[in-house]
DNA sequence: GGGGCCTGTTGACACGTTTTAATTCAGTCG
DNA sequence: CGACTGAATTAAAACGTGTCAACAGGCCCC
């Protein structure tokens, strides 16, 4: 069982490699008939295209790598679909990592990217620091950062979080919050500080000093941390309201308050962030800030493409998303 | 800026690429000097392996398939989880790939892997046809099963879906329901029939005939497939239970009967399958079928990664794992 | 009828790494 | 002192594809 290559194709369809390789890469350019000839006799040998080979020729492979901070994050999922449906328009793949929130895993991710040799990078970075990032950009590899703004080096495609911060906030005291707390990730993840950011200036607005608003912050933006800040937060005089910096926490929270016997929204308002397809669902319909994050995924693999079909005439742009206040049960 | 290769660090540190090649795969091999000296000059020039090269070269990747039906669904991501920690441990890396139900995505995901020469592939099919599984088979790919049983020349990790079936009707007609509907998916995916199987022999058991259970088929297993099912329900004579196929679908219809005034469970009870996170924290609690998703995951890259090593002495296993019943709120 | 042109096809080389057998060299033993 | 050993290193040959310049042959036009 000898590895079955293009020179047994050509061979048992009587032309060159060459001519098999433009029936895979350019089939507009050989006759019908040879082209019929070569098709039959892939389809009989069970010919399949080494993509290693063919990478190593083209010195870049038709796939793109996409970095997110957290598979199970339903809204990173909203993202992946966006990205995938026009990657595989352009009949290409796209290749998944995730880095857990964590530098050293991204820095891992990054390289197994640049070795796979991608096309392109579509990133949320863990941090501010985009410094792991040139060792792919100086390899000619196309980058965009996707829900995190740049400034201008480099494409981004992002929403703007401050914005969502104040409209979450803004919600709360217009509902008549005099003490508040904000449920958050690791500060140096930038989305937990912006949102913090436009929070205070909510407070700001409605003349209130900003430690109107306690932070409580977990190690993981997920279920299990808005338990923990649940915990927290019950172990002190509780806030009129809870801002949480994503659903995730914010369903972690609702239902560690729930067990000990708090109620929402009577005995204090909550609203989370991302509005992901649970938070309509939960046990308290929650109230979020809704971002589009499909169209977030699209438009950045449309622009990290775009970059990697001209290198030279593409011009980096930043777009920025405006988010939305999304009002259920939790906050009425 | 020419592209830096083995070539030129070896021609930096002074050795020759033989050397340098050895630093990166074999490093007990070269000299405690040498070995630093070409470490430096790897630094100083930035050098990145070409993966490409080193998979054609070897004739094939460091890399393993796995190929789910949605992974917008939680309890794929569990089992993701479950395959990337073993699959890291082992310094390798996995490709993710969805097939979103369709027979059509998987085979063309299936092609991308073979072409990539991945070393194996996880998989959990969208039908009864394996025979897309002989293309890599043949080219000596392991395949392992998830979520699937196998029939004895090829590993596979399940769950006993008829016994979650069976558990999930019986204790719907343990609190007295005598006339259940059945949400589901596509009959043709195993998984939904399965469970039909184990809930009829529940029906059975009772000594109630099998016309006591009506099914609803949608398209999609996810929670707008629930909302759909519900409406087709509503339009009907509602029956007393409702099993959904997985907890997506148990959300949607959840959903979908509150807001038609529906409650639930004084009017209906209901049942999920999967016990994904969120259905714990859903407006009623559901009750669902647990399954061992991470172990899932884990074991079925334990099962490959060894059939990788040792292709010859390797014994195909059918491991198959018992499911849990969590009753909660919806069925009380 | 010959020159030029267009379409199809070919052959050979390059891509960057790994590996194997061969080579060097210092040290050791008979 | 020469032969041998073993460790460290090297040179060269793959791996399978894509590309590009060259080439064959048929056609048209003058």
């Amino acid at each position: 069982m000898g590895t079955v290559g293009i020179r047994e194709v050509a061979q048992r369809a009587g032309v060159s490699p060459g001519t098999v390789s433009n029936v895979l890469n350019r089939p507009e350019r050989v006759a019908a008939a040879t082209r019929a000839r070569v098709e039959q006799a892939i389809r009989e040998l069970g010919f399949v295209r080494n993509g290693s080979a063919a990478t190593l020729r083209a010195g870049q492979s038709r796939a793109i790598g996409l970095v997110v901070l957290d598979v199970g994050n339903p809204f990173f999922v909203a993202v992946a679909r966006g990205v995938e449906d026009v990657v595989s328009d352009r009949d290409h793949a796209v290749i998944l990592c995730n880095s857990g929130e964590s530098p050293e895993r991204e820095a891992r991710n990054l390289r197994v990217l640049a070795e796979q040799r991608v096309r392109g990078v579509l990133i949320t970075p863990t941090d501010e620091d985009l410094s792991r990032l040139d060792l792919l950009r100086q390899r000619g590899v196309a980058v965009v950062l996707v829900d995190h703004p740049a400034t201008g080096d480099v494409c981004s495609v992002s929403v703007d979080d401050v914005a969502g911060g104040d409209l979450a906030v803004a919600h709360l005291l217009a509902r008549g919050a005099e003490r508040l707390a904000y449920v958050t990730g690791p500060l140096a993840i930038r989305q937990c500080t912006d949102r913090r950011k436009g929070a205070r200036r909510a407070l700001r607005a409605a003349g209130l000093p900003a430690r109107a608003l306690e932070d409580v912050v977990v190690p993981e933006m997920n279920a299990s941390g808005g338990a923990l800040a649940a915990e927290k937060l019950l172990s002190g005089e509780l806030p009129d309201a809870i801002f949480c910096a994503n659903d995730l926490l914010a369903l972690g929270v609702l239902r560690a308050l729930s067990q000990a016997g708090v109620r929402v929204p009577d005995d204090v308002s909550l609203i989370g962030y991302d509005d992901i397809e649970f938070s309509s669902a939960a046990a308290v319909p929650l109230s979020s800030i809704r971002q589009p994050t499909y169209q977030l995924g699209k438009i950045a693999t449309e622009l990290l493409l775009d970059e990697c079909d001209s290198p030279t005439g593409h011009a980096h742009q930043q777009i920025m998303f405006q988010p939305e206040l999304v009002v259920r049960e939790s906050s009425r």
